[in-house]
DNA sequence: AATGAATGAGAATTCATTCAT
DNA sequence: AATGAATGAATTCTCATTCAT
């Protein structure tokens, strides 16, 4: 058995699977330390607090977002419809667990409504989703029209993962995710305005 | 009559209280007991754990919902926007601290997702949520688009709370019931289906 | 329903049951008034501690087996190994619980190991079980042998108790009567001195 | 090497000096951590809960009198009655404290009969006993009436151990010893069967 | 970097007992 | 006699963190 490379990235990686699968408070350092190999003692070598272990979790998993899925926003060569099918693909790959079969929250948030010192990080996440969405409507709504459309969907979006997440029915996030591609896909010209309508 | 200092609402209620700005896992025994004016032990006189605590909390606040708020969608006498309006404005009076100007959270939402023994009483607590905003649709629209609308709303409003307690900006939360209010009222006549357009 | 008629004795009765059942250390006060139908405060109006109330439920032990059991070694009318019999017998019948099929130990006794504090009344216990076993060997053999065999009866039978308990095996206290009654059986005549022989 | 003030060994002989003195419910986990030196929170270190700590100080004082008691039955180059003699000579030993005086219990058993968790583990000690003396006595008397001898045996000296812890006198287990010797003694030759009188 | 023993503060919980009513 | 709320001290156990090696 090669000597496992524990080293910092590790160790974030191996907290966010228990982080996601029991919460924060429930995670205890002595667990982190089981799950990668190395004793309690040694995580202080690499973070000088759970609370500052933690923050580099969501940064890593911001980071992840970044690539994986905000950054599909601004594949230009792509058109816009397909763009955003590709960002909720890559986003719903994150919050399934295939093996289990269970919904994962969005722990980052779920942390920040409990433990406010993370509310800075978080806002930052929201701010890049908000970003990324925003731009992708930019193409077919007015700047304001796909502000609030943006600012609307991210609110969808993480309401919808709180119900998969509650319920443990993907069908949720999936709708939110349907709902929301069709308002990119029916509008064939740049709209300056909202429809009355409804979706 | 016997020496009562408290009683078991009251205890709730101070646990409520104290739950919400501080999260479940951040509130102990003894800050519950300080709060109530007796002691840590006397606490077991009434709950036999924390957990039964927080679970009459978290049904306290559901009794407290289905009561304030969710049925003002039942008032048939009164229009529907107008009931509609009656619940939304129950509700923020509930996530708004008037004193402190802070956002609270849907402290049994946040508990479920880190607690996952809280789901099923929070799956009841959204199951009266999306009935109480169905019904209401329901005057206006199909059942099964009324279904969808409730699901959707739920979804929406569960994460704009989550939004303006992360930016502590009500913002999110009002603006949302407004889109979700102008559902209701931009459509005159009863619709068998959703338009294409976006609210 | 009748109005449970709770007195001292009645109490007694339950504490006895319980702490056979789980021990003095693990049943608490509270438990008893629940067996009882009163409340834990009212208990002491009866005992004014736990301690108190343990140490009536030994003497109403103790009561017990002199009237029940020693007391048949006196019946001058019928024959030594009769009476022997008719101890045992009723001996027999405190240790087993019919309906669980498990054995009790000697509550008394172990509690006396485990709190010194009850050890004088244990002695008292051990002395009138002496004294009558005692008797009806001073019918076959003379003083000092009697005195002998009663103090070696006494601790086998003590032993075989708590290895009939140890291992749920009747057998253990059911050979050791046996023997013992053969030590009376067996000697047809006033014997002066122990044979080297075993029984 | 790191800066260990104790080791589990240490703990578990600390531990067993106090269950031994005011039995396991009487002994909390400070009064062992502060016999050790060190705070109540580092016993957790080494144990994971009380039970488990109690379980291998039951452990330890088994596998002692195996190696200091049991196995003098085994040393075949010794008279069988000298053998029974060494193996009584170290079990007093155990059970009598030279400085205070005062007997001590087979604390073992003790917790055994208080908490039914541990009677798996004691019914081993018991067998390990009964082993070692019917291994003794199959010296001198044919298999099935070793066997009974061993199981009476086995009960005899518990029981008197039970005696001599009440009235806090050796004798009885003293007397007890000088029984079992003469069993062996006496018998100058294998015998087939249990002779009718009494030792 | 890593160890792992030790810390120390604090958590939940239990429970015999008291006492005003 | 009885209630049952309240006490208060003790108990087991947890856990983030420190530090000598």
């Amino acid at each position: 058995m090669p000597k496992q490379k524990v080293d910092e990235q590790y160790i974030i990686i191996q907290s966010l699977i228990l982080f996601r699968q029991r919460s924060f408070h429930s995670t205890s350092m002595s667990d982190i330390a089981k799950a990668c190999g190395i004793l309690k003692g040694s995580l202080y070598h690499y973070f000088k607090s759970k609370e500052e272990l933690m923050e580099k979790v969501i940064r890593y998993v911001h980071q992840y977002f970044k690539v994986e899925v905000f950054a599909k926003a601004y594949e230009e060569n792509i058109p816009a419809n397909q763009r955003f099918k590709n960002m909720m693909k890559a986003s719903e790959k994150i919050f399934f667990d295939a093996s289990t079969g269970k919904m994962y929250g969005n722990m980052g948030v779920e942390s920040a409504l409990v433990i406010p010192e993370f509310n800075p990080i978080i806002r930052e996440f929201f701010q890049d989703f908000f970003n990324a969405i925003k731009h992708i409507y930019a193409d077919k709504y007015a700047e304001e029209i796909a502000n609030e459309l943006a600012e609307r969907s991210v609110a969808e979006v993480e309401g919808s993962i709180m119900m998969s997440r509650v319920f443990n029915d993907k069908s949720y996030i999936k709708n939110t995710h349907k709902r929301l591609l069709s308002r990119i896909e029916k509008s064939t010209e740049k709209q300056e305005k909202l429809s009355d309508s409804i979706v």
